[in-house]
DNA sequence: GCGATCAGCT
DNA sequence: CACAGCTGATCGC
């Protein structure tokens, strides 16, 4: 739960995600996302009475949380004081002292911050420096470079200040696994349940906040099945929510909600009151969404665990792991870190120890030899009051952005993308910080750019033609297992402290056999006919999926803003919520005009990592045997047809095409894409 | 009657 | 267990 107080020191006249007390003087109001623990005060009477006095005081957010705020009656009255923002375009904002009179021009950007529906954090330019607000955040590692207006040319912004979702910022959080495993875990489960038959059912207990939406949309998507939900007008204008959701309880997957749920299922009934259909009972199994995490990744990490007779844990998070939280601050490097959030058990101070040898006057401290001519004025760290006030003299730093080697009329606009980026969570500052620096440097700027630390990487990545033993040889099934050589594991101070993976053995030791697992990128699912009592009898037996993504959709969730076109009444442009084609252009769900959808969906979703489903049956000592269940394989067919990522330039890559795209890919280093085009080149047999 | 706060409970 | 938020009790305006 976020502690953030509300201003910033730098821009103390703004008031983001809380708007009670001191805030209630601010000259602009931003939200973040659309969770009530960044809403305090919102609808208070006295800051509705302070809109009334103060004419020019609004409320900036995205479009989708814009949308999401108005639905409920209780916020109706901020309807005309709300500027929904575009993600990922940098707007200026004039902002009126009231009592002096004077007016101050700032530049806000909104960027995707992949935690719920309409999320995005805030990141502000302005006389007193430039300023992050991650609001909520989950991104994976790496992402922070490839967020192209986090920099100016190839580099890293000069950030003064980051104000840092911080939930997750202790090392028993060390690793959780990524949205990819957890949802075809879930995918995996709950497509092993519901195919048993007609009456076999799962309920999805979620909590009733925004952020389980791509979760629905892709077991909708790849099950063909809608989830019963108790509300979707919210999700109105949000089509490709809209259309995998429904109010007709007839479906196979629920997460709706009754405040005494329990007591229903004990029942066997749904919190919606369905019990059976045609007079037969239903079979319902529950499957709680909720953060795991992992101190070590080498371990097997079950995704599911087994916690009931019928009901299952599955993985979840909205927040970024420890290890994500420090890929990301140690990319950005600002000069101050501030945590929005005290993790439970733990301590500011702790988080602050944590931190701030990822921020830039720490770095610099410890290796000035590596420091740029012109940084000492910058690293200085400011003394930046509370009021913040009268602080002119900090102009000049945002003004001379030092870190600018290259002119800015070479500046390359194409986002820095980069497998390196995933590189610096820890460990040697220097050499991450060339890495960064030589694989974000398009190719034209290159030539401009010296610097020798760099030359190494450099030459590789200037060469034309496609590394293709660099491709092979990397791992290809997870995210970040890349990262594996730089990020250090957990320290012996961290190991200690680390949720050791007996917890897993203990949920194991219920159900040895219907675990779905990460390990060695794999989950496994075992759901026997007899339903949940017959799980324990077939432990010999495991369905174990490849990795996959599988079509996962969450590009409305982090990104491909800029890229959408089409738009649906007042949400244009509202990426990070979603692709807003109207559906009847989609036609998706079923079928062959499934596979549109799901390439419309990867074409905004470089990152999701989408690879070939591969179902494998194995004994419980994970040898393989051979092929299983006919219907998974179908699925896994049909869909590895369309798991190819298309660029927008693309259409559907044919195998003559491949090779285009694979040097396209290559000169990118976009990974996961990457991953997934050599997964059905091995497959498909064409090259 | 409403809001703020807290305990308890998902 | 851990993500967010509801309900109910109590207190003050």
């Amino acid at each position: 739960m976020s502690s953030f107080g509300g201003r910033m020191r730098e821009y103390p006249w703004l008031s983001l995600d809380r708007f009670d007390r001191e805030n209630l003087r601010a000259r602009a109001y931003f939200l973040s996302h659309c969770h009530k623990d960044h809403m305090k005060g919102l609808r208070a009477p006295s800051l509705k009475r302070r809109l009334e006095c103060s004419l020019k005081v609004h409320l900036y957010c995205s479009p989708v949380t814009k949308e999401l705020l108005l639905t409920s009656p209780k916020y109706k009255f901020w309807e005309n004081r709300i500027v929904a923002l575009e993600v990922e375009t940098p707007t200026q904002i004039s902002l009126l002292d009231e009592a002096s009179g004077e007016k101050e021009d700032i530049v806000v950007t909104l960027l995707p911050a992949g935690h719920c529906p309409g999320s995005v954090m805030f990141l502000f330019q302005g006389p007193n420096g430039t300023v992050l607000y991650t609001g909520d955040f989950r991104l994976a590692k790496g992402e922070a470079a490839r967020m192209e207006l986090l920099h100016s040319g190839t580099r890293v912004k000069d950030i003064q200040s980051v104000y840092l979702d911080t939930t997750f910022c202790d090392p028993r959080f060390y690793q959780i696994p990524s949205r990819e495993e957890c949802l075809n875990g879930i995918l995996e489960l709950v497509r092993s349940w519901i195919t048993l038959s007609r009456y076999h059912v799962v309920w999805l207990n979620c909590k009733a906040a925004y952020g389980y939406e791509y979760l629905f949309t892709n077991l909708s998507e790849e099950l063909g099945v809608k989830v019963h939900v108790n509300k979707l007008d919210m999700f109105n204008n949000m089509p490709e929510i809209l259309y995998h959701v429904t109010t007709d309880r007839h479906t196979q997957i629920h997460a709706c909600r009754h405040p005494r749920d329990d007591d229903y299922l004990r029942g066997n009934r749904l919190p919606c009151g369905m019990t059976s259909r045609n007079g037969t009972p239903l079979r319902i199994i529950s499957v709680k969404p909720s953060t795991m995490w992992f101190g070590e990744r080498t371990r097997k990490t079950n995704i599911i665990v087994r916690t009931g007779e019928s009901s299952y844990r599955a993985c979840f998070s909205f927040h970024s792991s420890y290890s994500e939280i420090k890929d990301f601050l140690g990319y950005i490097r600002p000069v101050n870190v501030y945590p929005n959030v005290v993790p439970m058990g733990s301590t500011a101070d702790e988080v602050v120890k944590i931190l701030k040898p990822l921020c830039k006057s720490y770095s610099i401290k410890s290796e000035p030899k590596y420091k740029p001519l012109g940084t000492l004025k910058r690293s200085k760290t400011m003394d930046l009051t509370d009021t913040g006030e009268g602080s002119d003299d900090l102009f000049d730093t945002e003004l001379t952005p030092v870190r600018h080697k290259i002119p800015k009329h070479q500046v390359e606009t194409r986002l820095p993308e980069t497998k390196a980026s995933s590189e610096n969570s820890d460990g040697n500052d220097s050499e991450n910080r060339g890495s960064y620096k030589a694989t974000t440097m398009p190719m034209s700027s290159q030539v401009d750019f010296i610097d020798c630390e760099e030359s190494n990487v450099w030459q590789e990545s200037n060469a034309d033609m496609p590394q293709w033993d660099v491709f092979f040889k990397r791992d290809i099934k997870t995210t970040d297992d890349s990262s594996e050589n730089e990020d250090h594991p957990p320290s012996s101070i961290d190991a200690g402290r680390s949720q050791s993976p007996n917890l897993f053995s203990d949920s194991d030791s219920l159900s040895d056999s219907t675990h779905i697992s990460s390990q060695n990128s794999s989950q496994s699912t075992h759901i026997s006919e007899q339903g949940s009592q017959g799980l324990d009898s077939q432990a010999d037996t495991v369905l174990i999926t490849s990795q996959q993504t599988h079509g996962a959709d969450f590009s409305f969730l982090n990104k491909g803003g800029s890229r959408v076109t089409a738009s649906v009444s007042h949400m244009d442009n509202q990426t990070e919520s979603h692709r807003w084609k109207p559906l009847d252009q989609n036609t998706p769900c079923t079928g062959n005009t499934d596979s549109d959808l799901k390439r419309k969906n990867q074409e905004t979703n470089a990152e999701a990592g989408d690879t070939q489903t591969q179902n494998t049956l194995v004994d419980v000592n994970n040898e393989k045997l051979k092929t299983p269940n006919p219907e998974l394989e179908r699925d896994s067919q049909s869909s590895s047809d369309f798991e190819i990522p298309s660029t927008p330039e693309a259409e559907l890559p044919r195998p003559d095409k491949l090779h285009c795209l694979y040097k396209k890919l290559a000169t990118r280093k976009e990974d996961c894409s990457l991953k997934n085009i050599l997964d059905v080149a091995y497959s498909s047999k064409d090259l």
